[in-house]
RNA sequence: CGGGGUGUGGCUCAGCUUGGCUAGAGCGCCUGGUUUGGGACCAGGAGGUCGCAGGUUCGAAUCCUGUCACCCCGACCA
């Protein structure tokens, strides 16, 4: 029935299947999670929006300290000189910087870059914060925004400006800062598999890859339905390069003076595209349920009849007392509108509640992943609604994991690997030979790039899709965002 | 930075080629009423220095010059 409809639902809406980019703009638009600002690349997060990022937020703040991590917060003004003290961090943002060159009307003495990422900050306050091995390790997370002037930029996925946390530690040593590096990716991935409902892929960036100025990269690749790639999450291991650049000694135990071995991690908004990606339809949005701002909407038909509206607001109540994140829409829309709005906007589940159920003390509830309509005694709400959530959350994950599935592709040969680009499937996994070459070539001639070298690797062939020479790794390959 | 596109009420756009009275439509918004199980209907109403700055002209949304902004596609990046 409500299939026949479609078209006129989802009127408000570009079909994903026409158009990707811009029915991913418009469900940004139409849910309200954004505006655009007057200011390229800038955008105004809307209420909406902005509770999506304070559930993902929370959450994630919850597993950093649950490894010990406190958070602190950081000057967003970097002098021009500590900036530069690291080469291949100022070289590797030098051209997306933004700079302040005057306060009011004076013009500085030295021009301040508006944060690109705070190693150096944090860096020059471990180096006189830190002296002994008992002051390691440091295990700091700031929550901030970072100014990047990009050159394209989409709402979410690259924006100048962007909400993220950064964490910076630093450690006596070098297995302890490595094991961090892997303890916090391994928080990314757990976090977006059980709460964002999205599968990753973790593995090591190469060398072309890698972050400026890190020892080593890891990242967690998402895929998203039109079969890019999202770099989701990442986590760097700096050795000492920082703390040599930035002099961050301590005294050890065996009284030798040492450089601290360091590293950073970071995760932004940009995981709110992933989501939108992963999981939207030609509905619109579809969060999952643990970072929903709102978890269930109740929809009263016609709400002025007697009794209906009161059916509503008990049902809203007993929700909100079982501890469910529930909202009553008691506009004077029609039925229709309020259906289409709350899918739009990606609510896990409805309840509609009218005269007709009133009779027989039920109401509906419809799951917005699957449309399932089920009918519930109003006095069971919150039981069904309560195993509702979790079995939607798992649901989504399900689904998600096997797109992943069904979208990555082993190469074993040139003529695979050619094959499976043609158009953007997915991810191709394929063997490498280790060489900067080969990967420039291949992102030359067919526009993807190396997304990780997955810690779970395979034995695909022996050779090197692209030269033919002795490989060493299998790569993830795939036509990113 | 290269290519393409667009700037006219909150939104989507028409009008511009060929200058001319008070700048239009749909959606949205406000008021009143009728409605309500998939984007309701009727009536009334508010809202625009036509991106900005110059120029041509008796007269510019329309022609000319400049400028700014945004969107899309590429190369760089979370």
């Amino acid at each position: 029935m409500a299939d026949q409809n479609n078209k006129k639902l989802v009127a408000e809406i570009t079909s994903m299947d026409e158009d990707f980019t811009q029915w991913y703009t418009d469900v940004c638009i139409k849910a309200e999670l954004i505006a655009y600002s007057h200011i390229k690349g800038f955008m105004v997060i809307k209420p909406y929006g902005y509770a999506l990022w304070e559930n993902m937020q929370s959450l994630l703040d919850k597993r950093f300290k649950a490894t010990g991590v406190q958070n602190v917060y950081m000057p967003m003004l970097i002098p021009e000189s500590l900036l530069a003290k690291e080469g291949e961090l100022v070289n590797g943002f030098a051209p997306e910087v933004a700079w302040v060159t005057a306060g009011g009307a004076e013009p500085l003495t030295e021009r301040l870059a508006i944060r690109p990422t705070s190693e150096t900050v944090f860096s020059d306050f471990y180096k006189d914060d830190v002296h002994s091995y008992r002051d390691l390790p440091r295990l700091y997370n700031q929550w901030c925004s970072v100014v990047r002037w990009e050159k394209e930029t989409r709402p979410f996925l690259r924006s100048r400006e962007f909400l993220w946390q950064e964490g910076h530690t630093i450690h006596s040593t070098k297995e302890e800062a490595e094991e961090r590096t892997q303890q916090m990716l391994q928080v990314y991935a757990d976090f977006l598999g059980e709460d964002m409902c999205i599968p990753t892929i973790k593995g090591q960036k190469t060398e072309k890859e890698k972050f400026a100025g890190a020892d080593a990269t890891y990242t967690v690749e998402a895929l998203m339905h039109d079969g890019r790639a999202l770099q989701s999450g990442t986590s760097h291991f700096f050795g000492q390069k920082f703390s040599k650049a930035y002099d961050i000694t301590f005294t050890d135990k065996d009284n030798q003076l040492k450089y601290v071995w360091q590293t950073s991690w970071g995760v932004t908004t940009r995981m709110i595209g992933a989501m939108i990606m992963v999981h939207g339809d030609n509905y619109g949005l579809c969060i999952p349920p643990k970072i929903a701002p709102v978890q269930v909407r109740v929809i009263p038909i016609q709400q002025r009849k007697e009794g209906v509206l009161e059916a509503a607001q008990g049902i809203t109540d007993a929700l909100k007392n079982a501890g469910v994140r529930v909202e009553l829409d008691d506009s004077d829309k029609g039925p229709g509108f309020k259906f289409a709005e709350q899918e739009m906007r990606g609510m896990p589940l409805r309840i509609e509640i009218g005269p007709k159920d009133l009779e027989e003390g039920k109401c509906v509830l419809v799951r917005r992943d699957t449309r399932e309509k089920i009918e519930c005694a109003i006095a069971d709400v919150a039981t069904k609604v309560n195993e509702l959530l979790p079995a939607i959350q798992k649901d989504m994950y399900d689904r998600a994991k096997a797109h992943l599935d069904t979208h990555t592709f082993a190469a074993h040969n040139k003529e695979e690997f050619i094959e499976n680009f043609k158009e953007t499937k997915g991810f191709v996994k394929a063997m490498w030979c280790g060489d900067r070459a080969c990967e420039d070539a291949i992102k030359e001639e067919y526009g993807v790039t190396s997304r990780c070298m997955p810690f779970e690797q395979e034995n695909l062939s022996g050779t090197c899709v692209c030269c033919g020479k002795p490989a060493t790794k299998m790569v993830y390959w795939g036509r990113a965002y």
